[in-house]
DNA sequence: TATGAATGAGAGTTCATTCAT
DNA sequence: AATGAATGAACTCTCATTCAT
């Protein structure tokens, strides 16, 4: 078994772990015992437990990046579509992002301060595919905004980020979800000329 | 000092570091050391770490409810102004509710399972409060509704959780706030028929 | 309630849970709360718990003798009936005197080196009781040695406290009482001339 | 040093401080201490301080075990050598067997629960042995019986446990054993026909 | 490249005892 | 004569990390 191996071995089995129990209530020594490697590998591999977290959040949001990709690059919705779709995959994306989510959560500055980072990164990220979607809009003629798209798109991903909390993290997703539609529908309404 | 001095002076540094380090990152020991007072009192006054975070957390709850009272009965607002200075009170409350949102976020289900009675209670709380604000409106005339004042209520609550998150989980108060106004009416309009 | 009644109440329970779970693992704690009286009240009585045990075991040791005494006295058995049913009577209060039985096996010499005296004294009790049966079945012809008074009393007090293993501690009674009988009858036999 | 080594260690030493004071009274802090091993260690190799009692009572239990197999399949004994070498052998053994005995004892049965089965195996493994020696006997013609083995070897074996007692737990060794070779005369001689 | 024995600081909890009232 | 709040030492156990091999 080549290192390569080794290390998504650990990897893996440490995403399912965090995801499951959280990164406090993981230890290093089941993380181990259920990759069937010794504990030092890890640390061979990763310089420490956060380390080992880190890697598995990037690949998580790294995940995340490519799923959303794929609908802004699709050319077979249009803009509004497309918006649309993206914020509703974003949900179905975040629902099983859990470990993206911890760092969110978490008041554990010490292990966390490090993710914010990786957060900022994907904030902007999303803020470029948003404008990016917007603009096309604009561009085709398809909307016509009374907002900069700057602070339209600011808006939405604030309405997104907002919808995490009773989606995710209160697992009120089936609870919602009825609604989620019609919100959508009256948010861009109440968001754009064009309607 | 009498003893319930020494209980107020323990919550109160628990509550204080609970809030600033999180659950699992306070230990009884620092509480003890900070509040001046030996680890066995704490476990004279309280029965375990649960407790005693049980006991912050209820404190939190009956503040939130009685500043979010003060609104519901001021008869100085209209229904409508009511309405908006709830969402907006119930905001500004919820960023202080620290250890509140713990329990919402936590994945510690063995320490949190208590939390859900707390939490469905404080559900329950609001749903009525809202309800009792909207019913208010639909007796003076102010609102007429096209939907119940129950789904009504339940997507007022939906959304007021909803923005929980970019407000208070992510620390986007300031950034965010300035379109917390026109989101307000934006959201009012969509769901009464009256404008 | 006098200050007997309350030394009393608490000796009760004392007795109570210390039969039931032992030295270590009952509380004084427990003893208060059980007793219904105050942790400080204990200690206003008592020096400590090794104090309250020492008066637990001093009355079981009390209640023992009595018993024994009711036998060794009685006149309505002839010497041989008075020694075999004093065998018999004495394993059935052991059977009950968990306490005394506790600092017998006990390795907590901190906390029961002062048990030596009480068993001491009662050894000393029971080989004069011994004597005094077989000396009135000497003096009466019913009983004939080949040893000494005190060899024999000394042999069968070696013989009912070697049973009170696999009798008491073990938990056999039900086990091995059948054989009893059979048992007492090959002793007698084996340890008087008479037969 | 290796791994067997430092297991050994921390076994040596947890049986003489067991033996010392007790399980309750024997601390994982001072095992470590003594045995200059972190206390991590300890748990590194033994799941917790119940194990590490349990190896303990174990390796007693073998060492019982293995002495008094000498005496079984030792030749140069007749049959009656044998049961009387094997009695007397065992009071010795037993005399030093203080882990095992403690489980005896204590009433800790949260703790101790699970040496029911070693005590049980020892149990059997007992009967094993006298029932052999005793059928050996009778095959050579040595002994004649007017009960069968097992009710013998029953017989036997209460009264080798029954004199655990005074010979073991009151520490009454020097006290009795000069009594002991008349008693085992007796015995053999009230429980065998041949006599 | 990988191992796993060893570490030690720190966690939550228990409880006999003290003492001001 | 009685209380009960307060103490603090001691307990078992956890776990991220280190390091010689």
């Amino acid at each position: 078994m080549g290192i390569e191996e080794t290390r998504e071995k650990i990897v893996s089995v440490a995403d399912r772990l965090f995801r499951r129990f959280g990164f406090q209530k993981t230890s290093m020594d089941e993380i181990a015992r259920i990759a069937r490697k010794a504990k030092g590998s890890l640390y061979y591999h990763f310089s420490g437990k956060e380390e080992l977290f880190r890697e598995v959040v990037q690949n998580e949001v790294n995940g995340m990046k490519s799923k959303l990709l794929v609908i802004v690059n699709n050319s077979d919705y249009n803009s509004g579509g497309k918006l649309k779709t993206y914020m509703q995959t974003r949900m179905d994306v975040l629902q099983h992002a859990t470990n993206y989510h911890e760092t969110i959560q978490s008041d554990d500055h010490d292990h966390f301060e490090f993710m914010k980072d990786i957060r900022k990164d994907l904030d902007d990220w999303e803020r470029v595919q948003i404008c990016s979607i917007i603009r096309e809009g604009v561009e085709t003629g398809e909307f016509e905004l009374d907002l900069s798209v700057e602070v339209l798109s600011d808006i939405i991903i604030m309405i997104v980020k907002g919808l995490e909390g009773p989606f995710y993290l209160q697992g009120r997703y089936t609870e919602y979800s009825p609604y989620f539609d019609g919100l959508a529908k009256i948010l861009m309404k109440g968001l754009s000329k064009m309607y």
